[in-house]
RNA sequence: GGGCGCAUAGCUCAGUUGGUUUAGAGCGUCUGGUUUACACCCAGAAGGUCGGGGGUUCGAAUCCCUCUGCGCCCA
């Protein structure tokens, strides 16, 4: 049979994905097994896979696969969430695209478009994941609308707020004009950009005097309620208790005293415009200030804006400092760098705006999950280093403001009976609430049409904070069988940038409910940039299509480019070179089983010494790397279990192993190394598969006829064995030998084919059982063990033994005698640096024994070792 | 402005409680190679004194201080 020497991905990966999902291999239910859950970070609906997604759910591949090897019932949860903001938007522009504006048309009619638009687009990202290997439990898809998630959202709200932790506030909060509603502080980006400092005169009533401040947006003026200054500030004592008079808008509004201004900054003179400030809104408060809201929900100015009415902010900005110059009011205007809070969804500039909202009270919920990850340490963090940012930010929690202006989403489930800020009720359902709101005014004779539901959503985070509970349907039934089996999930894998406003929510919301964290391992995975540490985006055109990338270099090489350069926390520089080196790797290995399954066999033929040896070593070795491994996973250190696998199967595999047992052309190989080599090339497709999944599971069938139950994805994942430490050791100082020879044949230019003699001086006392390997190898003659330098040939040295290449007449003395030269100095300075350490009497005192008894064997090595240079040397001489 | 983190080979990173031969890996670079598994390959080599300075210690990449540069979070 012939195989291809190239291996090529395509056929074999859909024949192997169709293949596990024939056989239901991804499939979970609750059974005696452990269990080993991850729920997927739902991506957004309107999502296509890109680079993030390909690291996060790679790595979440990896995790699983490898438990589902160990044993355990693991269980990976797709699915996708709403995102409110980012799919409305899209909805908007679709109906915009076809003549229709979102106000023209009732909430049901939008909300029937949205889940148009939601079943025919959504979720595409989910397929996507398919083509990379990701092993979920495709019976399992969930959405964050769905009506089981959706009734576990409401039942939560009413239940938060039957507990008094959800109330509504007239508060300031940011508004993004072009979604037309609030975002959290956590939606906010804040940029540096280069705007303008207007220095704008105000008289003082009553007096021919002026005061001047300074400030970077102008059209706010119209909403000014007073001018602030400090109260120990030497130059404005005198304007104490007078008023001051707006320009252009001619209002008269006091001058009031805080030490909140800064006196260094503009003028020291502040104007107060507690509807557009945030800290303004805080000097109102306390100095009970009149509260003037100039804009529209589109930030277009209101009446309150006067000529300026239905202009935009930024507009107004321009020809309002135009106005203010032409009557003498606008001093000077200086450039300034001041950072502007921006929409992460739509990127317009955000305004502060107050408004009435519903909030979460965070500070009883943040408690426990403070405790959870610093405390108790019941939820762990990887890295670690996160744990400093996540204490940060819940110990200054801030309430959180649930509600969203928009209609895709989940809607709060308040009815309102009047005008008051207290005429609602929180029910389930419209009947509910007309029920309790009959209780509340003792009206019997209210009806359905008396009340009338919020119309507000919920944030998105409000959904997919109970994501790891609703999916097992935990909120609404906490005693389910799944629900018990799957919860508390193991690991999540996420990005750092959500640690605030999922991850932490999430683990509030399990100790809330379940009084249980809600994972144990949280993998915080970098960001995807690329090499010049940009992070990919659409506008910057540096993301590589996910999909042409799998095409090219297969899943696997993806997959292991992905993961080789990262570990956890530290961004991802993207190359698509890693991914050729993911390929090149599926290649070699594919070339390895060639090589293996193209053997002769004969049972006539014994085994040979240097076979039966590089198959022990290989079994210590493998067994010495398993452990390290398993290190790597238990620290989530993703990248350093693939790189340690990738050595073992490169370097200690296929170039030693496989080159010391390969026969020599054309000859047959012996059946018992033949057998062993093939059950550790299928170890080595266990340690691989969960990296590795396809071409891994495309060996594995080709080795041998296999039935489903013994698929490389259900077989178990190889167990932990002792092994030679000692052994280990000689077999790297054989390779040092064969290094030896390599090297003289390179320096020396001498070929392969011409055999050798090599001869040793063995002060070491090396066990000769080895030689065998080096004469494989190297291509010699028996070796010979001798007394006295060989003269006329080039030597070498490996500890203390000294080995010699006999050529006839072709030693070059001086360049001998130069290397030994060398190797003498280095020797010296070696000896110098330990012999310095001995002879300080401190450290002979103070240093553990084990650390000196190391520095006096270093010591004698390097004695001996010198003795033997300096030996050869004489020879020469 | 407050807080956190980082700085080790050309690049990306390891280096676990300070001590196992004058620091490791992968990639890249360079040299050689038509050994019929693989050039998506094989063999070999060069390359850092651990950002600068100071300190603690018998001993510092590792601990402390400080300076410089970078990143992130919060305001």
């Amino acid at each position: 049979m012939s195989i291809a020497t190239k291996y090529s991905p395509k056929e074999v990966e859909n024949k192997w994905y169709s293949y596990w999902l024939e056989h239901k291999f991804f499939q979970s239910q609750p059974s005696e097994k452990p269990s080993y859950t991850i729920v997927i970070p739902p991506p957004n609906v309107t999502g296509v896979l890109h680079m993030g997604h390909m690291l996060n759910n790679t790595i979440q591949d990896v995790l699983i696969r490898k438990a589902r090897l160990k044993g355990y019932n693991a269980c990976w949860v797709p699915g996708t969430d709403h995102a409110s903001i980012a799919t409305e938007a899209k909805v908007v522009a679709k109906l915009k695209s076809e003549g229709v504006e979102k106000s023209s048309i009732s909430r049901d009619e939008f909300l029937n478009h949205a889940w148009d638009w939601t079943n025919t687009y959504g979720g595409k990202i989910l397929n996507q994941l398919q083509k990379l290997g990701a092993s979920c439990d495709w019976d399992r898809v969930k959405f964050t609308m769905d009506d089981d998630l959706y009734e576990s959202v409401i039942h939560t709200f009413i239940d938060l707020y039957n507990k008094g932790k959800i109330y509504r506030g007239y508060r300031m909060v940011n508004w993004d004009p072009e979604a037309k509603t609030t975002l959290s502080d956590e939606e906010i980006i804040h940029q540096e950009k280069q705007g303008k400092l207007y220095y704008i005169n105000y008289h003082v009533e009553g007096t021919d005097e002026t005061l001047c401040i300074a400030t970077t947006r102008p059209e706010t003026l119209f909403g000014d309620t007073a001018i602030c200054i400090h109260p120990e500030d030497e130059r404005y004592q005198h304007l104490k208790n007078k008023r001051a008079i707006v320009p252009v808008v001619n209002r008269s509004i006091p001058i009031i005293q805080d030490e909140y201004v800064d006196l260094e900054f503009g003028t020291g003179c502040l104007k107060v415009t507690p509807a557009h400030d945030e800290n303004d809104k805080m000097l109102g408060d306390k100095h009970q200030l009149e509260v003037i809201d100039i804009f529209n929900d589109d930030a277009t100015l209101n009446h309150y804006g006067l000529d300026y009415q239905g202009k935009d902010r930024f507009e107004v900005r321009k020809l309002f400092a135009k106005e203010l110059e032409q009557k003498g009011h606008l001093i000077k205007v200086e450039n300034h760098i001041n950072k502007v809070g921006t929409s992460e969804r739509t990127g317009a500039v955000i305004e502060p705006k107050l408004s009435d909202q519903w909030f979460l009270k965070m500070q009883d919920l943040a408690k426990p999950a403070l405790d959870a990850v610093l405390t108790n340490k019941e939820v762990k963090l990887f890295p670690k280093k996160f744990e400093n940012t996540y204490k940060n930010w819940l110990e200054n929690v801030r309430d959180w403001n649930i509600s969203r202006q928009l209609w895709w989403g989940h809607r709060i489930p308040a009815y309102y009976i009047g005008e008051g800020k207290n005429d609602f009720v929180v029910a389930k359902n419209a009947d509910e609430a007309l029920e309790l709101a009959i209780q509340k005014t003792g009206n019997p004779t209210l009806s359905h049409a008396d009340i009338h539901q919020e119309e507000d959503v919920l944030d998105t985070w409000f959904s997919s904070w109970l994501w790891p509970m609703s999916v097992f349907d935990g909120i609404r039934n906490p005693e389910n069988e799944e629900f018990n089996y799957y919860y508390p999930t193991k690991d999540l894998v996420t990005g750092p940038d959500i640690l605030f406003f999922w991850v932490a929510r999430m683990i509030m919301a399990g100790y809330e409910y379940t009084d249980q964290k809600p994972f144990e391992n949280v993998y915080l995975t970098g960001i995807v940039r690329d090499k010049q540490r940009r992070k990919m985006s659409k506008s910057l055109g540096n993301s590589p299509d996910a999909l042409k990338l799998i095409e090219e270099f297969g899943a696997d090489g993806v997959r292991v480019g992905l993961l080789l350069s990262n570990s956890a926390g530290n961004d991802l520089l993207f190359d698509e070179a890693l991914c050729q080196q993911g390929k090149a790797f599926a290649n070699k290995l594919w070339n390895a089983f060639r090589l293996i399954q193209g053997w002769e066999v004969s049972t006539e033929i014994e085994q040979p010494e240097h076979s039966k040896l590089a198959l022990d070593w290989y079994a210590a070795k493998f067994q010495a790397t398993l452990s390290e491994i398993e290190d790597h996973f238990s620290k989530y250190r993703i990248s350093d279990a693939l790189m340690q696998t990738y050595k073992l199967v490169w370097d200690d595999f296929c170039s030693w192993l496989l080159e010391i047992v390969k026969p020599a052309y054309q000859q047959a190989i012996d059946a018992k190394t033949l057998k062993s080599t093939l059950t550790l090339l299928e170890d080595n497709l266990k340690l691989l598969h969960p990296f590795m999944p396809f071409v891994t599971e495309e060996i594995w069938h080709n080795i041998k006829k296999r039935t489903t139950n013994e698929a490389l994805i259900v077989a178990t994942w190889p167990e932990q064995a002792n092994f030679d430490v000692q052994f280990l050791k000689d077999f790297e100082i054989t390779k040092d030998v064969i290094s030896g020879v390599r090297n003289i044949r390179k320096e020396k230019n001498i070929a392969f084919k011409e055999s050798l003699q090599l001869k040793l001086i063995n002060n070491e006392n090396f066990d000769a059982k080895f030689n065998t390997v080096v004469e494989k190898l190297c291509n010699l003659q028996p070796l010979q063990e001798v007394n006295e330098q060989v003269e006329g040939a080039f030597s070498f040295r490996v500890l203390a033994n000294e080995y010699f290449i006999p050529i006839e007449g072709a030693v070059d003395v001086e360049a001998e005698k130069e290397k030994l030269f060398a190797e003498l100095t280095y020797l010296q300075g070696f000896l110098k640096s330990v012999e310095k350490k001995l002879g300080n009497e401190k450290f002979v005192a103070n240093a553990p024994e084990k650390v000196v008894a190391i520095e006096k064997q270093k010591q004698e090595d390097a004695l001996a070792k010198i003795e033997t240079v300096k030996t050869s040397l004489e020879a020469l001489n």
